[in-house]
DNA sequence: TTGTACGCGTTATCAC
DNA sequence: GTGATAACGCGTACAA
């Protein structure tokens, strides 16, 4: 079933059929419809290899993502899919895990496959050594690369950042203000955006007069429960804090089970804010105060640098 | 940069570079060296447009959800994706939301996009009247259509299901010989999956002499705020109930909040049982019990029917 | 307004 | 073991 059958039950050309197809308006109402019915009986449908080869794009794009289960994450591809969907180019869906090896070569293999362009979909695909980029950025010179909640300067690479920086320089001057003066933060990685929030943390403390201690910034795995056992090791070592920042909220969740299990009060005894504003913040009680990463708008309203 | 590129910079036929490419055999190991260092020396990469037309497939697999940010969807469709990559098909994604026709319009695309299979992903593809998924049965005359979590009888259709029935059972019967008596059900949806759940609960109630009231068994949005409000309306008009059981784990974290606002103790006052034991349900306390569904197994063992 | 002929880059089937 | 050549199905100059 393709063109050509068409065009003989037609009786016309196989270059009408593909204009009828593609709407050219250069096919008289009369013909149009008659192989419009013809398709229509047939049940013809164009072959989307044929016309990728030809147009040398199949109108798909990569996304590649850590961890799509991740809640994050699984909005910003919610989000992503939706809109590319929305001008009609299909998603493909590749989950590379945290191993820079991995990201290369998932990488490639989407730039392999022709893909029109590649989303990376979260922080984690910006490492700290310069270096560790440069397969990325070599590669927008093939095809536009686009960043959602990262930031690569140069061509062809579009990125949409959430100013972790000022949100949470923000957050913990709020804090600050409140009387808090021992801010612990848990963080997961030195991302991008890690390194970002980190040093909001930081410089909000430094421009209280406050010198940011090592003991109170402490790396977690990303989950509930040892951020939860952390914190309660911690206390065991005698260290005293009044307020907990994270760099997720799956860490928050941890901070809010640690002072359930240890009586203290939420926020009277201990301020907890969390990052992403995610599901998980509202499963609590009380509910974590959480940063919005704006994942929607980050996934849909991309501009350049 | 194509395959005849490749031939003439080796001094061989095309034919030669499509056999060295696709590790045919009958190719002489100096022959098969030098074409494989000219395709290294001019990064030629094969063209899978090319590939696809020629063969008629592209190895790609459809996985269509109606929400791919709902935490039991997410980590469906990262298990599915995984699975496929490990076989090496990539994998379309393709959120559909919940209305009929969106879902058959986009079941149709990916049919347009000849892809080589397509998975629907949770329970919200098979309807509860036969005729609208006349459709899926149909189109599996042309290519596998899996179900991970859904049944549906068909050739060419292979399903993937947690026995709901059974699990909500046997959780209903624990509540039950434990001593609560008005055991309240949320639902959501009458999905496949959700009617299996709601007879499960109905039937261990009977097998207990207790006839099901309407007045127990509760529809409710998938919000764990709704859910929380239901419950506190529900108490207002005087409803009694010593337990709760959901068909999600977000209505379930619901049921905590209005146990919290309610200064209603868990378990001693109420009991609550979720389903899919999703992260949802670690982030409350206490934890919420939950069955569980057990995506893994359904996202990467299917069965035929 | 319509038709012809070629290119897109593979894979597969021959023949040698 | 290797080479020529025909599909695969579409888009599109160019010709009519």
């Amino acid at each position: 079933m393709n063109i050509y059958d068409v065009s003989e039950h037609a009786g016309v050309s196989i270059a009408t059929v593909s204009r009828v197809l593609n709407g050219n308006p250069n096919v008289s109402e009369r013909t149009r419809e008659k192989v419009l019915k013809v398709m229509d009986d047939l049940g013809y449908t164009p072959n989307v290899f044929a016309r990728g080869l030809g147009l040398n794009t199949m109108q798909t794009i990569g996304i590649m993502c850590s961890d799509s289960s991740d809640p994050y994450l699984a909005n910003a591809i919610y989000y992503l899919e939706r809109g590319l969907r929305s001008h009609s180019y299909d998603a493909i869906l590749c989950c590379t895990g945290y191993d820079l090896d991995a990201k290369q070569k998932y990488f490639d293999l989407l730039r392999s496959k022709r893909v029109d362009a590649i989303i990376l979909a979260g922080s984690k695909f910006v490492e700290m050594r310069a270096k560790d980029n440069a397969y990325i950025i070599e590669a927008a010179a093939d095809l536009p690369v686009m960043l959602v909640n990262g930031y690569l300067e140069g061509d062809n690479i579009y990125s949409t950042v959430c100013d972790d920086h000022a949100a949470v320089y923000g957050a913990a001057r709020q804090l600050l203000s409140a009387g808090r003066r021992r801010i612990l933060y848990l963080y997961t990685s030195y991302s991008y955006s890690g390194v970002n929030k980190m040093e909001g943390y930081k410089d909000a403390l430094k421009a209280q007069g406050i010198e940011p201690v090592q003991e109170l910034i402490q790396q977690c795995p990303k989950d509930m429960e040892a951020a939860r056992d952390l914190l309660l090791s911690l206390r065991d070592q005698g260290l005293v804090f009044d307020a907990v920042m994270t760099s997720d909220d799956s860490l928050a969740v941890g901070a809010v089970k640690y002072a359930h299990v240890s009586g203290i009060s939420i926020p009277d005894e201990l301020n907890i804010i969390g990052y992403n504003n995610s599901l998980l913040a509202r499963c609590t009680d009380p509910e974590i105060t959480s940063i919005d990463s704006k994942v929607e708008a980050c996934a849909l309203q991309p501009s350049t640098p």
